[in-house]
DNA sequence: GTTTTGTGAAACCGAATAGTTGCATATATA
DNA sequence: TATATATGCAACTATTCGGTTTCACAAAAC
């Protein structure tokens, strides 16, 4: 069983749970309250975001508040960065063409 | 058929192909020699990139070049900015807490 | 003009996914 | 103690997913 991040977020209601719960931490009936399906269509959704430490579990008594890991979410954020590098690069790159063709031009005026 | 970003994204193997035309565009043999399934499994996976708009072709006589459409991988970031919104209000408002258990604390003294 | 090359699409298959219903368990509450 | 509440887990099901094999078609190359 696959368990990342990114599987994580590829269901539209886990990442409306991950927004709903982002404020403050909440109980999978309160959660559950919120979408169409049933509590426990719900709290398996939970069990997927625990599992690839998208949510962190807070037990009082018989109750459990999920929150976001927001540590975690970070990963996802590393993941696009590295295109951020790639094209910063390229496009400094593409500057220094640039830089290059405005000098060409003027030696040739 | 479900064609979003999120979904485009889960699957590990085009976040692979992804990163590995961020750099410069490639057609579809060049990128399925980077992998171990068939080209035909390389093109499904290049279809679904397309359709959500990750990714762009450019045609150049029988070859399709495959590029990374950059301003779609913004709606990640889109998304991950909720997040850092919510939180930043909310770690301002601790910010606000703590400011005046400081001042309690001086008034105290 | 025939052959090779680059590509996409269809048909099929096993595995994973998201949902349901039903059940088990532990903690409050009366 | 008996009952209600909060929760997780197992079994089942329809659908989706990722992969393969096979085919079709157009552009180069010979």
């Amino acid at each position: 069983m696959r368990r990342d991040v990114f599987q994580a977020i590829a269901d539209p209601t886990r990442r409306a749970i991950l927004l709903l719960i982002a404020a403050h931490a909440m109980t999978p009936n309160a959660i559950a309250e919120h979408f169409n399906s049933t509590r426990q269509a719900v709290s398996k959704h939970l069990k997927i975001l625990t599992e690839c430490e998208l949510l962190k579990q807070k037990f009082t008594g018989r109750e459990i508040y999920y929150e976001v890991n927001a540590n975690k979410m970070k990963d996802i954020d590393k993941w696009l960065a590295q295109f951020r590098k790639i094209w910063e690069t390229r496009f400094s790159q593409l500057d220094g063409v640039l830089e290059q063709l405005k000098k060409n031009k003027k030696s040739i005026k």
